[in-house]
RNA sequence: CGGGGCGUGGCGCAGCCUGGUAGCGCGCAUGAUUUGGGGUCAUGAGGUCCCCGGUUCGAAUCCGGGCGCCCCGACCA
């Protein structure tokens, strides 16, 4: 028997003052979660509970589609994130032991997994493989927020599949979609699946499990089926509104203007208008064909630095209301860049705030938006307080096309316009190819006795930031309402009267009747007033909560509601047996979400 | 990495400017009262005022250094 009185609940009426979240506030707030240092969470017993919950629906869910369950350590030879390059990662956490030896601390598995599998896999027979475990990662993070949202170190789930080839790969791809996409479900969250960046991770095609609330950190492009992480998605832009063309450029004294909002204002042109001139530095690659290896991780000033051959600049044109996106900018120049500095934009194009494309051929690259129709724009000038009017892309100027621009609402995919949302990013699936296995030498004989490489797949989800989305996702004014599915405790029996009254004796024997048919329950037998407790389980957000007091034995039932809308069920006859009574609140919590 | 803010009992805060016995609310303990929405009363416990150094007769308060924590930004030229 779980009674409260008895229980580690450490319920505070205010939130921290530091806390902005709502996960982050009602997390501590219903003595779920501690804080220990920046980014350092403990987990207490009832949010606890709900941890493991999401980690068994998430191991089912594995073990369902033939994964293996096991265990790798954090702690790691430096030697193997050698091998990968992905040493160079800042948020990976580097330390050396007393003798000397570099160590890390895993941020994933990759490189263990597949190093054992290089040894331990010889035959096309051993495949198709999946491995999962859940384990603590650690991330030295530029910045954790948000209570558990954010942190330095957590807990994943990650699992590693390995292939003969890609289209097994594909089908151990389509397999994990179905788990996640049951996780999901079974969690409670309303999610999206989206299309994703590969990011830090190399590798080739990858979705993101979004749970859609206003504490996320990520935005999604939603139009229809179409769903994607802003970073990488794509749409049709809004048609410009164009002035006249002209002939030729026609230079303007613009003093002072060098934003988009005072130029089109003062010219009277709208910003769609202007060409928005955007420079960035670019790692200049020795040898592309190799790049796949070092990739997106090389920093451009990290240590290693195997295939740096110094920097070049691009300057990227967009619309003036449109935005650059740096992850497809570093897409479509298959390498990494930054900004440009105030040095480099004055010594090789112009004064800040007036550059613009024409009369730079031949010494910067000019990678124009495809969003950028034709037509003639208002441009930086190149000069200090001049601006140009109708320029035209083409006639004034020669240049490459990408695609570079982050998408806005409204513009069309097939048809159909955008959507943005803000979204936590609570699970991840990526099809890696050979980016890992490579590198390790994890290769197989084929049936012909051919060494082959092997395709491999990772596949993330973290249930504290599944935890945190619930929250966030379902709270209200009066705290938590969980998915019946995560919930710390199914049914939360409120006991009011005396100790020993006989409130407290039908509580008791309502919580054992409910605890021997498979609920999980928790009883407020605490010797504290109704106010405090009934405050407590709207805080703690159990599904279900039944009131023992004297109005409910005297009404011969006990009183039920339902968190999730506050809704009154009809009560439950008290004098019922305990057959009878499991019966009723299990026809009750089929209904519950 | 840039900017801003904060560190005083378990939580939330005041006191600091203008140096002089460390306070408030909640919580906690004990007792009484109350028992369907954080009720009431009484008594009580609990603090290295983040750390180190300096100034001073005297430092939570002033000065210097450090540590920790939070928020915003880190594309809008």
């Amino acid at each position: 028997m779980t009674r409260l009185s008895r229980y580690l609940l450490p319920t505070e009426k205010q939130a921290p003052a530091d806390a902005e979240a709502i996960s982050h506030k009602l997390m501590v707030r219903a003595g779920l979660i501690r804080q220990v240092g920046s980014g350092m969470w403990s987990w207490l017993p009832a949010g606890w509970r709900v941890h493991r919950r999401i980690e068994q629906i998430i191991r089912q869910e594995m073990d369902a589609i033939g994964a293996q369950e096991m265990l790798m350590p954090v702690l790691q030879p430096a030697e193997l994130w050698r091998k990968t390059g992905r040493i160079a990662i800042e948020e990976l956490f580097k330390l050396t032991d007393r003798k000397g030896s570099e160590l890390v601390l895993a941020m994933t598995h990759e490189e263990v997994v597949t190093s054992h599998v290089a040894q331990l896999v010889r035959s096309y027979r051993d495949l198709p493989l999946v491995l999962y475990h859940f384990q603590v990662k650690e991330r030295d993070e530029p910045r954790p927020r948000a209570g558990v949202l954010r942190t330095r170190e957590f807990i994943m789930k990650d699992s590693y599949s390995f292939d003969r080839d890609e289209e097994g790969l594909a089908h151990s791809y389509e397999l994990h979609i179905c788990a996640y996409d049951r996780m999901m479900e079974r969690c409670g969250l309303r999610f999206y699946r989206v299309a994703s960046d590969v990011g830090m991770m190399g590798g080739r095609s990858a979705h993101e499990y979004m749970a859609p609330c206003p504490a996320g950190e990520n935005e999604v492009a939603l139009a229809g089926s179409y769903a994607a992480n802003v970073e990488v998605a794509s749409a049709q832009a809004k048609p410009a509104n164009l002035p006249e063309p002209l002939d030729a450029p026609v230079r303007e004294h613009t003093p002072g203007l060098t934003t988009v909002e005072e130029v089109s204002s003062f010219l009277g042109v709208p910003a769609s208008a202007l060409l928005k001139a955007y420079p960035v530095a670019v790692e200049v690659q020795q040898n592309v064909g190799e790049n796949d290896l070092g990739g997106a991780l090389a920093g451009a000033s990290a240590g290693g630095g195997q295939r740096s051959a110094g920097m070049r600049l691009v300057l990227v044109l967009v619309r003036g209301d449109h935005f650059v996106n740096e992850t497809k900018l570093e897409r479509a120049l298959h390498s990494r860049c930054r900004p440009a500095s105030a040095e480099e934009i004055e010594s090789q194009i112009g004064p800040a705030g007036f550059i613009g494309p024409v009369g730079l051929q031949g010494r910067v690259q000019i990678l124009l938006d495809e969003a950028v129709h034709d037509g003639c724009y208002v441009t930086g000038g190149n000069e200090r307080d001049v601006h140009l009017r109708g320029v035209r892309p083409g006639r004034d100027f020669t240049f490459d096309r990408a695609d570079v621009r982050t998408v806005c609402e409204g513009d069309l995919v097939n048809g159909i316009p955008i959507s943005i949302e803000r979204a936590i990013e609570v699970g991840n699936i990526f099809q890696l190819g050979l980016r890992y296995t490579e590198p390790f030498g994890a290769r197989f004989l084929d049936e012909e006795g051919h060494s082959r490489p092997i395709w491999m797949g990772c596949y993330g989800i973290g249930p504290a930031r599944v935890a945190a989305a619930a929250v966030e996702q379902y709270a209200d004014e009066r705290g938590i309402s969980w998915p019946k599915a995560i919930s710390p405790f199914d049914v939360h029996i409120v006991a009011i009267g005396r100790e020993g009254g006989p409130e407290r004796r039908a509580a008791d024997a309502l919580h054992e009747a409910l605890r021997s048919a498979g609920f999980v329950v928790i009883c407020d037998d605490r010797d504290i007033g109704p106010g405090q407790k009934l405050a407590d389980a709207d805080l703690l957000g159990a599904p279900l909560r039944l009131t023992v007091g004297r109005r409910a034995l005297e009404a011969g039932e006990v009183e039920v509601l339902m968190r999730r809308g506050g809704r009154r069920a009809g009560g439950i006859a008290i004098g019922a047996g305990e057959t009878e009574l499991a019966d009723a609140v299990r026809t009750l919590w089929a209904t519950l979400p």
